[in-house]
DNA sequence: AAAGGATACAACCGCTCCGCG
DNA sequence: CCGCGGAGCGGTTGTATCCTT
């Protein structure tokens, strides 16, 4: 192994501090030259990812709340697969953690269904194993489960979501209505919402926070005093 | 208490898009 | 107009943790 070979798998707590730093002095756009001038053997694609998934400041980590859930469900039957963009509806939530859900839940709802219907004789060839069923997603197009699944409260979030639903109802209804808004340009996707979302990057100007780690407080400590 | 299965999360890969020279 | 490089997105995979038997 020589020290100029690209490093690969987790991040350890070192490197994610190099990385807030380094973010923190060039923005959080060029990824390739802060990979390069961080001194981490990362790609830029590695630590765009790496900070936009969990270093990120104002992300919220654990699990949705089943507003966020309901929200997730229903703008994936009406956009399909733009995690990212259903992302920028869900604040502190990532592409990553949409997508992850999604798929846990798609396979959760569809082992149900098998049980339910558990036909003898099923020539259900669809549902064999997971990577079929991941297969056949994308090939059925992603509003195919929707279609099928649709409206009933049949699964336990969807009905779980409407007890709770009631309560932070109010702090929803700002993005219901953007999504109504919303809803006519979504054809365009050159559209794309500018600014609106805690993702809106604001150019060189990344003048954001880390709150909940130390490490990543002390960091910024360090760079003050670098300064 | 141990084993096996299920689930959640983190990270990589490949493709596409976009801006720039 | 074209080619190139960087950034972003969606799909997929690997692994750690939790749950059930």
């Amino acid at each position: 192994m020589t020290q100029d070979e690209v490093r690969k798998g987790p991040w350890t707590e070192q490197e994610d501090v190099q990385l807030v730093c380094f973010v923190g002095l060039f923005g959080d756009r060029r990824w390739d030259f802060i990979a390069k001038v961080s001194g981490l053997n990362r790609t830029g694609k590695s630590c765009r990812l790496r900070w936009v998934n969990y270093l990120h400041p104002g992300l919220k980590r654990g699990k949705m709340t089943p507003q966020e859930e309901k929200l997730v469900l229903e703008l994936q039957s009406r956009w399909g697969n733009r995690w990212s963009r259903i992302a920028k509806k869900l604040p502190g939530r990532t592409d990553n953690e949409i997508k992850n859900y999604w798929r846990t839940h798609i396979r959760k709802v569809s082992q149900e269904k098998k049980r339910t219907v558990s036909l003898p004789s099923s020539s259900s060839p669809a549902l064999k194993d997971p990577k079929v069923d991941s297969i056949t997603m994308k090939a059925s197009g992603a509003e195919s489960f929707y279609d099928t699944g649709g409206p009933e409260p049949s699964s336990s979030t969807e009905i779980k979501s409407r007890e709770v639903g009631k309560k932070t109802e109010h702090a929803m209804d700002d993005i219901w209505g953007e999504i109504a808004l919303s809803e006519e340009d979504a054809i365009t996707p050159a559209n794309e919402y500018c600014g609106e979302s805690l993702w809106e990057t604001q150019g060189e100007e990344c003048k954001m926070l880390p709150r909940s780690t130390d490490s990543l407080f002390s960091c910024y400590a360090e760079l003050e005093y670098l300064r």
